[in-house]
DNA sequence: CTGAAAGCGCTTACAG
DNA sequence: CTGAAAGCGCTTACAG
């Protein structure tokens, strides 16, 4: 039942090991009469490469290592299967884990990873990740990495993200020139650097957009909290504000459900936006406005710059950030209709 | 640059490398003594071990591989994410790659999975593939699989899905009982053979419903044709059934929007119901009929039987079938409550 | 054009 | 309690 090694190729064919070895790559040096005899054997021996083996040999892996925190979201399941395809098309097979957002599951993959020396190690950091969380691990065995979607403050490497301030300011702007006077931001772990940047970006957003309102509100979802339930914290703690951002899409679905639960209509009661742009985002009720973030791109360039820091180890680290796109949907545009009309009936 | 060895961490602690592999298993052969001195050294070297080279003497990996179609329908990834779960839990990683459906990516991904010398694999086959597909790679290094959710006809293999009839004849005896005179089933890969079995059970159940009714049309989607375009050829075709059956849920929100654009109101005009009930079934509007094929608990039986195999890699191949459930939500009942109306009204 | 030898980084009997 | 030796399945100079 023992697999058949080149060892047994070579027996049957009458060759050295070696010469096996170059048939594999079908090196020039090999005549194709014994390149013929040698596959002949291997293909009645049922014999099959090694990779492993000779990877040990080459001290490479030919894997990449993807650490996502899960891929319920449409976002990351995009972001991933880009990564994939970029991997595979390189020669690379790619060995995943998802760290469910927990630092402590993302060590434990991050570990095995090193131990299975990947050659190299695509993150989205956990929330909460701090620099010893990856130099332990994954530094401390050598392995090149790119961060993609957050970072992690204080720890400098590549980086590739959608340019969340840019997305928050995008919003606030939308906002600002559709009068609105009071705005709600929702939703993402609090230790997220991605959720800091939109919500900066959102507040300088709001600001420049002329208008004089900031970010009154801002409550993060702790303990696996989803859109409505925060709706549900928000409109305990006062007043229904003009407009409620979303930290991504996944809560924004949530909101729009919590809110009809609290007798109001998402658009026109409240405008509601958020980030990711999602396939749903259009299909919602009504359609959410959302900043797209584009994870086919953002997996495709983050593969490429993890690929091109494989072949030169020392060059500086880079931050690669996506330009963002607000698509503007009846979930705010609806708003600004109900604003106009109060303001014609007022004057 | 180079990494440090077992040999570096022997040489720096004074020890032979067999004594440092010892310490490494915390073998009790060694006195506490010397395997501190050997942590020692092990630290101030950055040692990490190398798991690829002490798998290849002991001729296994610790890996799993797992091919999926795509992470992009929501059913996939609960069931991906599931399996994940699992092998981690046992000591094993992941190595993962998504075929999009092509038999030729599937191909090229089992290769390169069997190269890299995975201990067993997981594998949701691609709509067409035929025995030679799995045979020619995976079976020919001899590595054990199971095959997830959709099976290969005429080949004998570990298999673990929901109960597809089953689930088929649930929503037949529903619709029947709803009084419901035509049904059309739309979308899905021609050639899945989870298509045939929702599609066969959905006619028994129909008729086991005390209806006369059978199933008039069957259209499958070709060159990625969504829910929406299927509805377009449905229409043009003729008449409009009292009831779709979609092949999955994400051909049903297709569906849903498809109907409105041709100015019928889905549930009201045309009962809707669907497999899979994803996390967004329950949310469409209108709330979305859908048999519950529990995701997660396919993956974790997979992963199971897949582990179970590796222990026992000669006893015979079993088929574990998930039991489904019909969650029946409006896209259905608002449907059988115009019709009583109709017959009150007749009456 | 082909073979013998050394080595990738580990582990595992087997001696001592 | 510890060390020398063989080996996992490959590759790569180096001879011939």
């Amino acid at each position: 039942m023992k697999r058949p090694t080149i060892n047994d190729v070579a027996a049957a064919s009458g060759v050295s090991r070696a010469t096996v070895s170059l048939v594999l790559r079908d090196s020039s040096q090999i005549s194709a009469a014994t390149k013929e005899r040698v596959r002949a054997a291997m293909a009645s021996l049922g014999y099959v490469y090694n990779r492993r083996a000779a990877d040990m040999r080459n001290r490479q892996s030919r894997t990449l290592g993807l650490v996502v925190t899960t891929v319920r979201n449409p976002y990351f399941a995009e972001l991933t299967m880009s990564i994939e395809q970029e991997a595979h098309e390189a020669g690379y097979t790619l060995l995943q884990g998802y760290s469910l957002d927990e630092v402590a599951r993302q060590r434990r993959l991050l570990e095995s990873m090193s131990e299975h020396r990947v050659d190299g190690l695509l993150l989205i950091p956990a929330s909460g990740s701090a620099t010893e969380d990856i130099c332990e691990t994954v530094v401390a065995a050598g392995i090149p990495q790119v961060l993609i979607a957050r970072s992690i403050p204080g720890y400098e490497a590549d980086y590739v993200g959608a340019d969340n301030v840019r997305s928050g300011e995008l919003v606030g702007r939308h906002l600002a020139a559709l009068n609105v006077a009071s705005v709600a931001f929702l939703g993402g772990p609090l230790v997220s650097t991605a959720r800091g940047e939109r919500l900066n970006g959102l507040t300088s957003g709001l600001r420049a957009g002329g208008g004089e309102v900031a970010c009154d509100v801002s409550i993060s979802a702790t303990g696996g909290q989803g859109g409505s339930e925060l709706v549900s914290t928000l409109l305990s703690a006062g007043a229904v504000p003009d407009a409620i951002v979303a930290y991504n899409d996944m809560y924004a679905f949530g909101i729009l459900n919590g809110l009809r639960a609290h007798g109001l209509e998402p658009g026109r009661d409240v405008a509601v936006a958020s980030f990711d742009d999602v396939p749903d985002a259009a299909a919602q009720e009504p359609a959410l406005t959302s900043v797209a973030g584009f994870p086919e791109q953002v997996g495709t360039r983050a593969a490429r710059l993890l690929l091109a820091r494989l072949q030169d180890p020392v060059r500086a680290s880079r931050r690669d950030l996506v330009t963002p796109r607000l698509v503007v949907r009846e979930s705010t545009t609806v708003w600004t209709a109900a604003v106009s009309e109060a303001e014609r009936n007022a004057s």
